[in-house]
DNA sequence: TACATTTGTGTCATAAATACGCAAACTAAT
DNA sequence: ATTAGTTTGCGTATTTATGACACAAATGTA
């Protein structure tokens, strides 16, 4: 009654970073071994025994790229019998956030490098990861519209500026500034510094904001909904 | 390099029907072999080796309760180590949708029974099956807000008061019916029939929609948002 | 000191959400 | 048949949210 069964279970990890120059990037890592050795895939690999399926991808981002994650939720699993040379492997992929300016990326044995890449420039990808990407891009871009997830992506203090340029960047469409600064106060969500931006590369410098998580909670349990 | 593992798959499954007189319910099955043997549980069962996830779950329900589903996406990833006493087994869980007057339930040999349960009155449930259905409730709550999947729940042909009481049961609130059927005409996406209702219980005889999934995913592609 | 640049605040027109009024079409009771 | 009760279909008024844009304030630079 109980069928012997031969698949094989592993996680992957879809990071976003963001910097304000750029666009939103992804962290992959250049495979060492086979199958697919030498070309870029997402950090990830096989479920331990004992281990929750959280643990195993902490684990295998610390382990591949060094990276200490700021945001994780889970994505969607994969599980397309020929999605995988050597047999049969279910993935269960995670969806991540992390700023990229609070470390730097090590590529450590299991990897020859690891390296951001921005969403719109990625190099072709092992496995099924140029899917499991697009999910979670998807995901990312569906998801910042009602959740504030954007603030993991920046530092601790931040002008509002650089939240509305983040979220230009990741819905892809221009965003009037004063409308978008009207309604983030709106909301009650931002805790106001009596700090200024440093040096601006030009014009008057900013207030600084951080984002008040227990405040959010408070209001979403009020039944306050969030969304830009 | 390749750690050997002992963790096994599994799908589960939590389907949703509606019945106007009733509220929203969910379909179990009462187990036949241990763990938790007797017990209600949602059906489910190992993955085969060479099945996709999705044909794992429509296979288990076309033998544990004769359903025929109507709806389906993959819910969430369930993968505690102490989960399931017989070892480490994750559990793939889905999300489906059907109108229960469409057929009769039948428990088949893998099943005891297979019952219809009020989400407001569950029973206990085996493993940690009532996390499952709570993760799918309020996947359901958030989802119907912003894609037209209560027609799944409905018949063919159906009055909009009946799609407003399926709304106000789900999102547990009181709807203006005016305004409702004002919104759901602007949307374009219901198609109107030249039949009405035939023996209302009292008042007039409404007219009769269907849903028209064609001009939806119209709408959908010009950018034209459904929310309710 | 003038100029370019970016922030902070405000106004106004328009669209959307909400609250509610009332006649039309039916059933059931008298 | 008439009347009362119920539910549908269509309407309007009011409030709220959204989107477009004007302009002063605070900075760096020529």
């Amino acid at each position: 009654m109980e069928p012997k069964q031969n698949i094989r279970l592993c996680v992957d990890a879809v990071v976003f970073g963001y910097t304000a120059k750029e666009s939103i990037s992804v962290l992959l890592i250049k495979r060492t071994i086979p199958p697919f050795m030498h070309r870029w895939a997402l950090p990830g690999g096989f479920v331990l025994d004992g281990e929750t399926l959280e643990e195993a991808v902490t684990r295998e981002l610390q382990t591949e790229a060094g990276v200490h994650i700021n945001y994780l939720e889970q994505l969607y699993t994969f599980g397309r019998p020929e999605r995988d040379p050597r047999g049969r492997v279910v993935s269960v992929a995670y969806f991540g956030l992390v700023n990229p300016t609070n470390f730097k990326l090590a590529a450590s044995s299991d990897a020859e490098d690891a390296r951001w890449f921005d969403i719109k420039k990625l190099p072709d990808l092992a496995f099924d990861h140029a899917e499991v990407v697009e999910t979670a891009v998807k995901r990312l871009r569906t998801k910042i519209r009602y959740e504030p997830i954007g603030f993991e992506l920046l530092d601790q203090k931040f002008p509002i500026s650089d939240l509305e340029k983040l979220y230009e960047t990741v819905l892809d469409r221009p965003i009037d500034r004063r409308n978008f600064q009207k309604k983030m106060n709106h909301f009650g969500i931002l805790m106001g510094h009596n700090e200024k931006q440093k040096h601006p590369s030009a014009g008057r410098p900013a207030k600084l904001y951080s984002f008040n998580e227990e405040q959010y909670f408070k209001l979403k349990q009020e039944g306050i909904i969030f969304e830009i």
